[in-house]
DNA sequence: GACATATTTGCACAAATACGCAAATATGAG
DNA sequence: CTCATATTTGCGTATTTGTGCAAATATGTC
């Protein structure tokens, strides 16, 4: 694995390794259809505007997805993206 | 999953989000044999105090397991167990 | 005991980060 | 157009974090 990929999972994994956020993930796991802000707000007690930079950064990482919907924004995650890098690195580690 | 082992797992996930820790991390992947900290200081360029540091917090979440040899300390992957709980976390997140 | 090597720790510091609040912006509804 | 709601952005702040250097500690070797 070169340099870039590692900085690359690096930042992943650090954008997942912050409580709000990965429970921002977990929210969304359990949601079938996409969800806004303001919902998604409810699962952990912070402002609407740290659950939008929270969404930010896991937008940048690829690990949820937006959609503008009306005046809302909705937000599903990358399911299969993220299992899958997340599972490779386990596939690595295990040797 | 309850709030604490969610914090647990936003800590291991922080643990392997730092890039100097993953490049440790992936050295010791390719390490049949544990390494000591001197060794593992050439993987990632940086004062060896510095990963003194890093394999210790890489200890604490589990990662890594110490033990004493003579005057160094050497370093083994915990594999199973990291790549148990990646996976476990991918699941999750495919649904 | 004296010395060399490996590792940790104390200290200082710069950069990153998470946060809340208030203001700005975007957009649907009436 | 006006208003209400959703979201982002600017700003200030407190905390965390990664880092290097020097000193301290640990332990094998002679």
């Amino acid at each position: 694995m070169n340099e870039d990929d590692r900085r690359e999972l690096a930042d992943l994994l650090k954008a997942l390794g912050e409580y709000n956020r990965l429970s921002l993930v977990y929210e969304l796991c359990q949601c079938s259809a996409p969800q806004n802000a303001m919902c998604l707000c409810d699962c952990c007690s912070v402002d609407s505007s740290v659950v939008s930079r929270h969404l930010k950064v896991l937008a940048q990482e690829g690990v949820v997805q937006m959609e503008k919907k009306g005046r809302e924004r909705v937000y599903s995650l990358n399911r299969s993206d993220i299992a899958g890098k997340l599972r490779s690195l386990a596939d690595q580690i295990e040797g």
